[in-house]
DNA sequence: CACACCTATTCAAATAGTTCAGTAATAGCG
DNA sequence: CGCTATTACTGAACTATTTGAATAGGTGTG
């Protein structure tokens, strides 16, 4: 249902191929919209038949063809559209690590502890991303200039909350741990570890 | 996949039925996966089938009979195997509004405005009914206690990251009311509005 | 020069998730 | 008494998403 306006607001930035675009998604969307590339690929199909976008084929020289996507009309004015409509789904967020959060009180702490750090340094690597983004966004602009001036400012808007989102992801784990060696040493009354 | 999961560590809380579980999961698993009555139904047939939970019929006075679930030494087993193993899949984030923010840019500001303050109330609300299952899970005892002695830190420390996720969404939005304030109204360079 | 990885796309199959509808009984409201 | 809501569950059809594989040339590394 949203890939199709995912799809569309991507190519608010320009025009781009299926692969541009599974890349795009892979650092930006993905943030609120994954989308492997065969999702794209038919999801452009359908875009195209109905004439919500334009497709050219690009021969190059040393690259196989690709075929550049860009918005048409009737698209920009869909996207418009669904853009100012009332939401209709909430928020989802499908977690797997968090379901080993839940049960993490049956489960060997070392292994528990273990995860943690993954996903922490998976969030924080995904941070390192986003800021990179950010900056390129930002393109030497302050960030009040650019919020300011800036002819579009969803993009980095959207960036912001994901960039949010991992910080507290990351800052979740560093609690976690923390709890947990509070309980491997229990502490006693005036604060000193027992036994 | 990992619904299978999600149920078995929901009933770690103990037996409950569809019905119950359909309720457990709309208040605090929805947090990281979400799943309709249905799934949930198809999905306690299977691992019934597979002898992970038990199920046993109880007919009630005056209310339908429902079937009650528990977990069995292999639906624990199996559980904790699944949360000491690594996470396969990263956090998939499902966000309708945010594709309406990506795109906000070429839409009518008073649209966006109330996207805004829906998605804010929304999350406020989601808020406050988290708080309530927090007072319950603490049950009069202070924070720092709970995660130093309860026997179980999970499912309070899931419910703290889904607080933190919709204490953010709701900060997010205000933050764009009021960027899309200063858009409205732009300054000059000493601070003074404009026209 | 072998090997892995990148660009660029397509096809088929399997799994997961949503939607709509329905059954059936009780409770509470005006 | 009819209306709506709640408890409790089931079935079928549909849509969306994931996974695996295949094609095919190019680029970089040791």
């Amino acid at each position: 249902m949203s890939l199709k306006y995912a799809v569309l607001a991507a190519l608010l930035e320009g025009e781009a191929s299926g692969y541009e675009l599974s890349k795009i998604f892979d650092v930006s969307l993905a943030n609120f919209w994954p989308a492997t590339p065969q999702q794209l690929y038919r999801e452009l199909e359908r875009l195209a038949g109905d004439g919500l976008i334009a497709a050219r084929t690009v021969p190059q020289e040393r690259r196989p063809t690709k075929r550049l996507f860009s918005l048409t009309e009737a698209g920009r004015e869909q996207l418009g559209v669904f853009a100012a409509e009332p939401t209709r789904r909430p928020t989802a967020v499908r977690d797997e690590f968090l379901i080993k959060m839940q049960a993490m009180d049956g489960v060997d702490p070392a292994a528990v502890r273990a995860l943690l750090e993954e996903r922490r340094a998976w969030a924080l690597g995904k941070l390192a991303r986003y800021e990179r983004v950010r900056e390129r966004l930002l393109d030497g602009r302050t960030e009040e200039e650019h919020l300011r001036e800036a002819d579009r400012v969803g993009p980095y808007l959207t960036l912001a909350a994901g960039i949010t989102f991992e910080r507290e992801n990351a800052r979740w784990c560093e609690r976690v741990l923390t709890v947990l060696d509070g309980r491997r040493a229990p502490m006693g009354p005036a604060g000193q570890p027992l036994g």
